[in-house]
Parts: C-alpha cells; sequence; structure tokens
DNA sequence: CATAACCTTGACGTAGAAGTAAGGCGTCGC
DNA sequence: GCGACGCCTTACTTCTACGTCAAGGTTATG
C-alpha cells in the first residue's frame, strides 16, 4: 500500500501515456522544462498526473506552436510562478508583490495569445487559399473529362 | 541593357528581401527547393519574383505548419508539375496523363489543406483556452485591487 | 534468492538546418 | 584598370532535440 493520495507513475508509464521516450522525459527535465518529480528510495522517478499534462502541454507548443524548448521554458516557468501565487495563501507576500506576479503572468499569457492569434489568422488565410486553389482544379479536372466525353481515346 | 522583359534580382536582394540569408537560398538550391536560378556570365544567381514568392511560400511552409525541407520539396516538386501541366499546352500528353497529372496534384493540395484544417482548429482551440485564461487572471487582478482599496498599505 | 523487467547516470552519436570562415573571381563606378 | 564591394564554391562548425548504447542499480515475482 503505497498511495497516499495520487497514483504515481514511473518514467515509463508517463512515456507511453505521453508518447514521448524516456529519454525525452529525462532531457526536458535535463533542461528545466519539466520540475524534478519526486522519486522512490531506490531512486526512480515519480511522476504525477500533472507532470502528464504538462508533457502535453510541452508537445502541443512544440508542435503546434512551432516554438523551440527556450521558448516554451520561459512559458513554462511563468506558469509555474503562477501556481505559486495561487496555490496556498502565501501570507509572506504582499498584496503589492502579488500583483507584480500577476502582471506579469498576463503579460506572459497575452504574449502567448497573440503569437497564437496570428498564427491562427495566417492559417486560415492559407487554408482558404488552398480551398480556392481546389476549386480551380476540380474544375479544370471536370473540364477534362468534359473533353474526354466528347472525344474519347481513339 | 540587360532587361529582357523582368528584373533579375542578385542573391543579396533576394535575402534581404526574403528575411534569409544567401546561405540559406543557396542550401535551398541544394537541397532541391529552388530550382538553380539562371546565371550571368560570371556565374552570379540572377533570380526573379517568382522565385522571391518561392522562398516565402517556403517559409510558410515552414513556420506555419513546421514541415521539415524534405515535406516541403515534395510539395513544391508537385506545384512545379503542375506549372508544366498548365503552362504550355503540350500536345504530347494525352488527356488520360494530364488528368492522372492533375489529380495527383489535387491529392496534394487536398492533404495540405487537411493538414492546415487540423492545426487551424486545434489552435482556435487553444486561442479560446488562453482567452479565458486572461479573463481569469483580470478578474484576480481585480479583486486584488479591491482588496488593495479596502485595506491600503499601511 | 534468482531472475526478469524496469530504472539509473554517463557518454557518445546523429539528422536537420543552417552559420561561418577561407580563398578566390566578378561587377560596377570612376 | 583599379579599388570596393558583392558573389562564388568548399569545407568545417554549430545548435537543437533528441537517439543509442553501456554498465550497473532497483523492484516485483515465482
Amino acid at each position: 500500500m503505497s498511495e497516499t493520495s495520487e497514483a504515481y507513475l514511473q518514467i515509463g508509464e508517463v512515456a507511453e501515456r505521453t508518447g514521448v521516450t524516456q529519454r525525452t522525459l529525462r532531457f526536458y527535465e535535463e533542461k528545466g522544462l519539466l520540475r524534478p518529480p519526486t522519486r522512490m528510495d531506490g531512486g526512480f522517478r515519480l511522476y504525477s498526473e500533472d507532470d502528464v499534462k504538462r508533457v502535453e502541454h510541452i508537445r502541443r507548443l512544440q508542435n503546434l506552436l512551432g516554438l523551440s524548448l527556450a521558448e516554451i521554458k520561459e512559458m513554462v516557468e511563468a506558469q509555474e510562478m503562477l501556481r505559486e501565487i495561487t496555490a496556498q495563501y502565501r501570507p509572506e507576500w504582499d498584496v503589492a508583490e502579488k500583483k507584480r506576479q500577476l502582471r506579469k503572468a498576463i503579460d506572459v499569457v497575452s504574449q502567448q495569445h497573440g503569437i497564437v492569434s496570428q498564427k491562427a489568422e495566417q492559417m486560415s488565410e492559407m487554408k482558404t487559399q488552398l480551398a480556392e486553389r481546389l476549386r480551380t482544379f476540380d474544375s479544370w479536372m471536370a473540364e477534362l473529362e468534359h473533353l474526354e466525353r466528347k472525344a474519347p481515346v481513339a
């Protein structure tokens, strides 16, 4: 009975569930993208469900936005900061300090939002262009088929 | 008077206009992403406006869709193929052959369209999430300011 | 307690996408 | 026709994001 409150996962399970390799998980940890997980007595890493989510988030930022790990690290760190503000009460921080932190977080998130918005817009533009093209091609194809019916292969 | 019909550009100008380095332009040529441009007698590359557009297109595929140069090459080649079909009459190709080519092109473009659609959707999803977050943060901020007004810094 | 399955760190390797440097022609304006 | 600047190729280097052993420790199971 090792269940304290959460089900902890070993690196292999996390790898399987997230679709990245164990090497990648260790690599992300090394690079500061994942905070070092807790360990078993023998040294085995124990991840939480939250860690799984974080990995998935990292992958989205990579695949969808094409950000470098360095850029992603910045973002993740900002998230982390937020967690610090919101998690427990932290009476040692006064309101002014909290406001500073929160403002920083808002900055980061709105920057992200800006990037995403811009990219999304460019994408839909591209999508429109492609759709237009497809229509053109389809009409050419129709034309070719028309030709073929009028003058079938001898 | 070297103007035949278009204004040709040297590699430096193309680099400046597209925002990539000269090295990158030569690299793309080497990799088959840009067809070898015409040359001056001395060997200097002479690019057309079309080439500039192609470079911009390549960059969009890289940055927006995150495709590898190999993947981009395939796409560019398909475009090129189309150009062949549509450019001049090409009486040596019969209708069936043209249809085959056109079908291939349609395949490529609709595949691209699929990718873009999917990404665009994921992006707008992400955008929504970020916007939601921002709203949450803003309300927290408002709360903090409210607190501050009720109990100003002693 | 032996054995398989899983994990550890460390070190080296690799593919993709260029960057950079060297040494040498080309071109243009005067 | 010469100086300054732009361009040529070739070759070596870099950076990112991991992959791939290797040698050994840990954990679960019969």
